[in-house]
RNA sequence: CGGUGUGUAGCGCAGCCUGGUAGCGCACUUCCUUCGGGAGGAAGGGGUCGGAGGUUCAAAUCCUCUCACACCGACCA
């Protein structure tokens, strides 16, 4: 391609609302831009990388056996309806209606249009399993889209669904789905790690998050140092610790902390470490004999309420009790709460339990209790594992220590069941000639995403740093004096042209008026992997620039080996 | 949804407090010089000052409403 004939637009000044540095680099590369929040256009070179994702998607989803669909934006009500989904789903959901007032929606993911194609088109057991997927735009009425194109409302999905007789054919196939997504973000070069992940509200046993590693990521991903254990942080299991809880050493008192709240107050006032500190908190319990239930974890640990509110006994969602139902129920105010003396139920984290001689507040405003002890000074009614991992903690594994990580989730297998297919009577007849429901899964890859997450993982002051797979061109030819030198002019031509017949996309930065530094600035923030500099001063020797956009000195290079090695280099 | 803040040229901003009819840098157009890491000079083009209403002789500036956008928040215990 030839710059005179090719949109860059390229900025120095970086917009005052991109937060993240794939949104500054996309802006600034001239990727894309913005229409409206959480809306933006795909300018020529942005819409080349994202074009380079799409078919390393495409590829691994053909070669693992599926087969692409393409199913509509707009979807009608109907099917929402049919499913359940029109109820439950919340605000996210875009709705509308046409000129006849039929109800509509844009459709954030497509398993009720699937699943009504399914019933309709497959009827015999050996028609599975089978596994479609597309690559279409979906839409998300966010509440707060940010970081550019990471969290926009209208975004690129690669969305697969599988159907099958049984529960060993679907394990078959998301374990397919598994590998090829492995392969898909290594094809692309990125550092990821696939991760056990909550189902959420849709159920089912398994379900795994591949994330790319990135400090701006939006989950924590706890891995382990020793294996392959990883897990988001949602889920990732802390496991008790071991041994049996240490003797009581010290008698209970009281202190008076005046002012004293948060745990961290408490722990430098009296002196000890947080850790040996209890935070007691109070939520909703799901009975009515017990509206209320305390949850206690160490002060150095953090309540991880998708673990807490699967509990029983405990109201899901989890709701924390209001200042005035403490007040009205325990006498004093948040920041004085302990489990010594409480009439409600009483949970305890498996630290917590293990602790002797700690810390908690009494239940009084201004007075905390030291030298605690479970049993002989208060109850526990339950110990379980309420609290998030911390770096450190042991693998649940057994192997290794746990380490957190930021990650961006660009991908998501999950083994759906019969939701869908039940709630809208998609069956097959099975072999002895019954009506069975078909079991389903379903696998999703954020094609939009993964481009800004390959910027966040590859970049320097100077801008992006394409992984060869996504680059948007090969190799860029930078001519000097191009407008005086008619043998730099012929030499460009001619390796633009055998480059190009080699099959290289190449970027041919012909504009007469261009000045060296210009050049150079907006092919290193575009990102182009291989760039070659052709000026008078080294055609004199017959040689030619070369350097790759991770290095930092250039190489001579003879310019009649310069085709050969670039060919070489890309390969 | 709540809190805060911002809308002035394609981008980044000043001007607003203290009303007098719009400016700077980058980008863009033309010409000259320059040309090995975002050149210099000269001359230009481009703005319903987010929108509506009001106050005033006069509004980017003051007042009211409205729209859009952005940031922060949903575990203090």
């Amino acid at each position: 391609m030839r710059a005179s004939q090719y949109l860059i637009a390229t900025q120095k000044e970086t917009p005052s609302d991109a937060e993240v540095i794939s949104h500054q680099l996309m802006i600034r590369a001239g990727m894309i831009r913005k229409l409206a929040a959480g809306l933006y256009s795909w300018l020529p070179l942005g819409l080349k990388v994202l074009r380079k994702v799409e078919a390393i998607v495409r590829e691994e989803m053909n070669r693992a056996g599926a087969q692409e669909v393409l199913m509509p934006v707009t979807q009608p009500a109907e099917l929402w309806q049919e499913s359940g989904r029109w109820e439950q789903y919340g605000p996210e959901l875009l709705r509308m209606q046409d000129r006849h007032s039929r109800p509509f929606c844009l459709g954030p993911t497509h398993e009720d249009v699937i699943t009504d194609l399914v019933r309709n088109q497959i009827r015999s057991y050996k028609q599975l399993p089978a596994n479609f997927y597309q690559i279409q735009t979906k839409f998300r009425d966010e509440i707060r889209p940010r970081f550019g194109i990471m969290r926009a409302r209208e975004f690129l999905m690669k969305d697969a669904y599988s159907f099958h007789t049984d529960q060993a054919s679907l394990q078959e196939t998301y374990d397919i789905m598994h590998k090829a997504y492995s392969a898909i973000f290594t094809r692309l070069g990125l550092d990821f790690r696939p991760v056990l992940a909550d189902t959420g509200s849709i159920g089912g046993s398994h379900s795994h998050e591949f994330h790319v590693l990135a400090a701006s990521g939006e989950d924590d991903i706890a891995f382990s140092t020793e294996s392959d254990y990883a897990a988001n942080v949602e889920m990732a299991e802390a496991i008790a610790p071991e041994g049996s809880r240490p003797s009581p050493s010290e008698t209970m008192q009281e202190v008076a902390t005046p002012g004293q709240h948060s745990i961290e107050q408490v722990s430098t006032f009296l002196d000890v470490p947080a850790a040996s500190v209890v935070k007691t908190l109070i939520v909703q319990g799901d009975d009515e004999e017990a509206p209320l239930v305390a949850l206690v974890v160490r002060g150095d640990h953090e309540l991880n309420d998708i673990k807490a509110e699967k509990l029983h006994g405990i109201a899901a969602p989890l709701t924390f009790a209001c200042e005035e139902q403490i007040r009205a129920n325990l006498g004093c105010s948040v920041g004085s709460i302990g489990p010594v003396g409480l009439k409600i139920p009483v949970i305890v984290d498996h630290s917590a339990a293990h602790l002797a001689d700690f810390v908690c507040g009494a239940n009084r405003d201004g007075v905390h209790l030291t030298g605690v002890n479970w049993e002989r000074d208060c109850r526990i009614d339950d110990v379980a594992d309420i609290r998030n991992v911390v770096p450190g903690d042991p693998s649940p594994d057994g192997k290794g220590v746990l380490e957190i990580k930021r990650g961006i989730e660009v991908g998501h297998i999950f083994q759906l069941g019969t939701k869908y297919s039940e709630a809208m009577n998609a069956k097959v007849l099975n072999e002895e000639g019954r009506e069975q429901v078909m079991i389903m899964g379903c696998y999703g890859i954020g094609v939009s995403r993964v481009v800004a997450s390959a910027i966040e993982q590859n970049h320097d002051e100077n801008g992006i740093i394409w992984p060869d797979a996504l680059a948007p061109f090969q190799v860029a030819l930078i001519p000097i004096n191009i407008q005086k030198s008619e043998q730099v002019r012929e030499t460009c031509e001619k390796l633009y042209t055998q480059l190009q017949e080699r099959g290289l996309d190449v970027l041919f930065m012909d504009e007469e008026k261009a000045r060296l530094g210009a050049m150079l600035a907006d092919v290193e923030l575009v990102g182009i992997p291989h760039r070659v500099v052709i000026g008078d001063r080294g055609l004199e020797n017959g040689e030619v620039e070369y350097r790759h956009r991770r290095e930092t000195e250039n190489r001579t290079i003879g310019l009649n080996d310069i085709i050969e090695f670039l060919t070489k280099t890309i390969e």
